[in-house]
DNA sequence: CACGGGCGCATTGTCGACAATTTAACCAGT
DNA sequence: ACTGGTTAAATTGTCGACAATGCGCCCGTG
């Protein structure tokens, strides 16, 4: 008896499904320059298969909106424009606001139980480190993952963060540079969390949308200084 | 000098796209039944190509969530359940909301224009039918089409067009038998218009939802008289 | 007769080769 | 020197064949 899963652990998912997800990483994170031109070829064998699978990764990339493709020519790298990441941002206002009424109307006691404790251990790094930039990196997403999902809104999720966040994370990954105001974010989450908590659908929603509304006034303000 | 455009006029594409649209268009309409088992050989000799084209087309299929694929076992037509349609429509009350908002900032007044000629045709040919069901199954995707290019948020317009409304065409191909009160929506749609032309976002934002939210409640109350 | 194990078939996953198209380099002519 | 057309190289699009996995049938056994 064989043991393939023993053999070669990564085999579990088909070489097309890894090489997506190893794109799909290897573009949010940067690895690869947004805007920049690469062949089907070099890729396959950068990720060892060969191009059917990597032109079925390259199809659901180009679906997410990660790469862009024209025909008999090639793929590039996206590039998320300025233009483009307002617009992100707006949609995050609408639907997250969506996503956090939902959550405050649908969240089971443990679900708000485990972002309270998600906040605490936030706030000990938080003070540790005393305003530094990036506690919410990964936090930040954290919380506001858990959120959407507590929305109970299978469709809602997957289309925030299946198809959507990839290229909120992209872009933070290009511009981690500046400190996105991680305690007046930290004390806004905690907010939210408070009006999920008393069951506060509307209060929920306003606040949800007013944390993204201060975060992409923030980008502007950035974006505009570097101009 | 070869003129192939005028040999093949259908060679403009690749063949993956070809059969990538071809397959979404009978898909929405129903010409392969939802939940139903489909080989990959068998589809690609029906439409005339490879599996290797056919397998990039289904990959983008997977990612409009037309198709469902479970490794190593095949691929399973959608079926678009009770639960996840009215999720559908609740995303397009804030999504659409939001668009209806910002057609009313950003419209021209040669779309406004257009839109106010638009809705004179469907009176025409509602008055016609007087209250016949589906004066507006393609009429009521025109304008909301038109409503939703009209908030000149390219991000938005690619998601609710380009991803979510196949999913409710395909709906409403298979439900089309009952009416979706004509006229009353398009007294809804006339209002919406209106307070576009006046640029008034915060009315136009709360008749789309409104407007929206009735339809769901109408499905949701068929979907019960049916059970 | 029910249940479990093993075998064979069908279908999917992967690969390498061939065809079609674009790009750009090159040469000729003005 | 510059524009135009032609050609050749490189890259993408497509195809058919092979390998691997899952499923169902059949047989044997308790």
């Amino acid at each position: 008896m064989t043991h393939p899963e023993f053999i070669d652990d990564k085999a579990l998912r088909t070489a097309a499904d890894r090489v997506f997800e190893a794109l799909q990483d290897a573009i949010v994170r940067g690895d690869i320059p947004p805007g920049s031109r690469v062949g089907e070829t070099e890729l396959a064998e950068r990720y060892g298969t060969s191009r059917g699978p990597l032109r079925e990764a390259l199809r659901r990339l180009e679906s997410r909106r990660l790469v862009e493709r024209t025909p008999h020519v090639g793929i590039r790298i996206a590039a998320l424009g300025h233009a483009a990441l307002i617009e992100l941002y707006y949609l995050r206002e609408a639907l997250e606001g969506m996503a956090a009424r939902l959550a405050a109307l649908h969240m089971t006691a443990a679900e708000v139980a485990g972002l309270k404790t998600l906040l605490a251990a936030h706030e000990a790094d938080a003070a540790l480190q005393a305003d530094t930039a990036y506690f919410q990196q990964e936090g930040d997403f954290d919380f506001h993952y858990r959120v959407i999902q507590g929305s109970h809104n299978s469709t809602l999720t997957e289309l925030l963060i299946g198809e959507l966040y990839h290229r909120i994370r992209m872009y933070r990954y290009q511009f981690s540079a500046y400190a996105n105001r991680p305690r007046k974010a930290f004390a806004e989450h905690q907010r939210i969390v408070e009006a999920i908590e008393t069951r506060d659908g509307d209060l929920a929603e306003m606040l949800m949308r007013r944390h993204i509304s201060s975060a992409r006034q923030n980008i502007e303000k950035h974006l505009k200084e570097n101009a």
